[in-house]
DNA sequence: CTATATTTGGACATTTTCTGTCAAGAACAA
DNA sequence: TTGTTCTTGACAGAAAATGTCCAAATATAG
């Protein structure tokens, strides 16, 4: 069974395979150490440009980040309430319209 | 094709169909009645005890409320967002651990 | 029509959450 | 040691959520 990667997994993994510091990508993605940081491990959301400027500077595709990230979120949101999982299969239903 | 309804419009419809003005129920829910009312029309959210006093006063089960609540809330998040709809499929894979 | 009740929408202060920034310690290598 | 990266917590300001109040608009009853 395949690990599916959670979205901060992603980036760090990406950035070690480059070899890149938290401090160069933090510089070229134009934010805090910390708070890249922090992105990877969860405790903070990147937003829209940063994960548009992490696609460009690892070639990856945009829309891969991003549904990374979106599904992580939602996943994580989800988990905390009940009857998240359920309500997953009424959201699918209700974004059709 | 049935009408899947949002979180607003089934307590809305509750509401009515008990002839209950936003002012009575606004009170036993305890909130002021112009909040019940943003949270018909999704302006704001219900919280836990809202939702749960819901449930008691028109004796519907919570788990329907909670999971249109959510369904809702995430449809939302999701249509506003590049790649919303996609990442609902990854999303229900990484609710699975 | 008049009077009463309900709905609607906005304003506001307060609280909570999010964000950017900094500083300092730990781990490690040179 | 010195230099580098990683990690963590703290903090202030911005932004979003929340509770409260009020008055205009609308609907309903008498």
């Amino acid at each position: 069974m395949q690990k599916i990667e959670s979205f901060g997994e992603m980036l760090r993994k990406l950035r070690e395979e480059n070899e890149m510091p938290l401090r160069k990508l933090a510089a070229q993605l134009d934010l805090d150490q910390s708070t890249l940081r922090k992105i990877e491990r969860k405790e903070r959301n990147a937003n829209s440009d940063q994960k548009e400027k992490n696609a460009k500077i690892f070639k990856v595709s945009k829309k891969d980040l991003q549904v990374n990230f979106l599904s992580d979120k939602v996943a994580y949101e989800l988990l905390e309430e009940e009857f998240g999982v359920e309500s997953l299969q009424v959201a699918e239903e209700k974004v059709k319209y």
